[in-house]
DNA sequence: ACCTGAACACCGTTCAAGT
DNA sequence: ACCTGAACACCGTTCAAGT
């Protein structure tokens, strides 16, 4: 039971962004969901971003616990790998303000501290399911496995941040990304060539 | 010479975005900076977002001609779609705030109309790269293009706003994004597996 | 048709006190 | 240690006038 006033800050600050996105985050409308004054909040937080970089953080931690559990509870590396990634693309439609937040929000990044700690813990995680793969040549296994892992987890990004923004019609291939997703898949289940000019 | 009030705004507009990011972009600081009044903008922009969108669109455009003389300024199809990408890339880096709002600015997009056209067009103009290259056997020809197209830029933009996000850390592997573009390039570059279960 | 000055409601942040 | 009320500078937007 979180009572402390600095985790409710936490949780209206989600609830606001999840009900009217970034721009209803104001340090006044979290501090009167709270039932506090305008200006308790800075007891807690150094400023607005602080606070945002706190339901950034829970966020990840939450999505490191999903790929873990894609990990352990489904029968192949194959499987954890899909279920990390509906996991992903699930969280980023659910929560679209949240998931800017983390992987987006120029203004938290430089902020570093434990918000990037735990953006590399995220990271690995994903990274185990994909290792898993590559192990049971379900995915190419002679692509190093941080680079695959960035290639996916960019593609991921990349299909999740433009349908978000409102940019994946359509018209472009892009009006559902669950296609895009399964043929990357697929086109990367297979023994990379060797490069050529 | 773009004289008019109109365009000297966009242009204004444009320029604190390179030099201060979307929150420097005041209505007040664009109108001070053309030498007008803190309100003479609303009488050619709705709003703030309206003269946001002028500067998205001008720059959709922009990117459109930068993937148009990649098609014809080179030898191969291959080079030229390495040359839309590389371009792609730098126009990231360079301008960092306006790339986030063509891609990501979650206001900018439901507003639709001329805008949307545009990024419809500047897509169209990439594809047609991806197309070449299918045509001249440098990447997988028996995946539908326009799919083949979606998962191109996709990643590209999710590589690109990572690293603009500040999230493209070296210990994900995502130190340098150029490694990862061509390994996807190398990964696609060969005939499609059909599907695997 | 285009611009200006005044005004409104709102925001992030700070400060001097209060318990 | 935590909270409050008042205050400051700033912002987007609107309105009644001016030329």
């Amino acid at each position: 039971m979180v009572a402390e006033t600095a985790g409710q800050l936490v949780n209206a600050a989600a609830r606001l962004l999840d009900e009217g996105g970034l721009k209803a985050v104001t340090v006044r409308a979290v501090a009167s969901l709270v039932g506090v004054s305008h200006n308790a909040p800075y007891r807690h937080f150094e400023d607005r971003n602080a606070l945002l970089a706190a339901v950034a953080e829970m966020d990840l931690r939450a999505l490191e616990a999903a790929f873990q559990r894609a990990k352990t509870r489904h029968a192949s590396p194959l499987a954890g790998l899909r279920a990390g990634i509906a996991a992903f693309i699930a969280y980023g439609r659910k929560h679209p303000a949240r998931y800017r937040l983390l992987f987006s929000d120029p203004e938290l990044a430089s902020r570093g501290g434990t918000m990037e700690v735990q953006g590399l813990r995220t990271f690995a995680a994903f990274g185990v399911l994909v290792h898993q793969c590559q192990a049971d040549a379900t995915l190419s296994a002679n692509v190093e496995t941080k680079q695959l892992t960035a290639l996916l987890y960019a593609t991921l990004h990349g299909l999740v941040d433009l349908e978000l923004g409102g940019r994946a019609r359509p018209a472009k291939g892009l009006g559902d990304i669950e296609t895009i997703v399964a043929l990357v898949l697929r086109l990367l289940g297979q023994p990379a060539p060797t490069a050529r000019r």
